[in-house]
DNA sequence: GCTGCATGATGAA
DNA sequence: TCATCCTGCAGCA
């Protein structure tokens, strides 16, 4: 589950369900029972996401770092908690929810020096909404200075922050822009283009929870909320499924380890 | 019960 | 480019 809009969305749940608060913390699982110790009792005082990367603060100055990696989640409970799972790293209990953490890539208590390295790592967040045209300029920049093909540089996080394998894909089938055109030769209109489609979609993400980049009555449907499972994304896990615009069969390869699909006709842009 | 896969990222070679 | 680390769950038998 966890693209940028995910983690953005965990970021702003958790500070209304906890910020503010006493929190009992515990690391049911014992990977995390040193700094669930330290944080044990203290107040939660807020919680930032930039890109992928969550950071939750706590009163006398410890920050704890969590990434998500590809199989990270969290459980947030109202009320009495289930029994955790065995893979459960992190427990933060409230005054009326538990958060549970499990499979992250990492979970640590950071220091100033470690969050700087961390942040200086990342490229724009389109999800930062204090960045406007900034974040434009800085992507256009970013992929300027790279060869890579397009599709290798949206998941290179520090081109941007915050974009996954999912909006890769249907971000590119939006713009128009085929996945192997050179990050350098993307012209600037179409740059402009994927950074607003991109900041778009995670906006819509973040507060739908869930990745729907479909325009319904492009198939027929009212609202977004009427699309069935299947019918929520253009391209991505498609392949050789007709094209929802042109009928054309979707293309599937890979890039940057990961799969990736694409339309070959209406990404024609190169 | 077992297998394979997944919306991620890193470090070694 | 490859191996490796993180878990849970769908799809099978």
């Amino acid at each position: 589950m966890p693209e940028g809009h995910t983690i953005h969305r965990y970021a702003r749940k958790h500070r209304e369900t906890l910020a503010g608060q006493t929190i009992t913390v515990s690391s049911p699982q014992g990977r995390f029972s040193a700094g669930a110790a330290r944080l044990d009792g203290r107040t939660l005082e807020d919680v930032e996401a930039h890109g992928k990367h969550l950071f939750y603060r706590w009163d006398g100055g410890d920050t704890l770092h969590v990434h998500l990696g590809l199989f990270g989640r969290f459980r947030t409970h109202r009320g009495e908690p289930p029994r955790p799972s065995d893979g459960t790293r992190l427990a933060m209990t409230g005054d009326e929810a538990t958060i549970y953490l499990s499979g992250p890539t990492a979970c640590d208590l950071i220091g100033p020096d470690d969050e700087e390295s961390i942040r200086s790592r990342l490229g724009p967040d389109p999800l930062d909404a204090s960045l406007n045209g900034e974040g434009m300029e800085e992507l256009a920049a970013n992929l300027s200075r790279r060869r890579i093909p397009i599709g290798a540089a949206l998941l290179n996080q520090s081109v941007i922050a915050g974009v996954g394998n999912v909006y890769r894909a249907e971000v590119l089938f939006l713009a128009g822009v085929h996945p192997e055109v050179p990050a350098n030769e993307v012209p600037d209109e179409d740059v402009e283009a994927i950074w607003g489609l991109i900041r778009d979609q995670l906006r819509r993400g973040e507060r739908a929870g869930r990745i729907i980049t479909v325009d319904p009555k492009e198939i027929g449907a009212r609202t977004r909320r009427d699309l069935k499972r299947g019918e929520r994304l253009y391209v991505y896990k498609r392949t050789g499924e007709p094209c929802r615009r042109c009928g054309a069969s979707v293309a599937h390869g890979e890039m940057a380890n990961r799969s990736i699909w694409w339309c070959p006709t209406c990404q024609d842009r190169h």
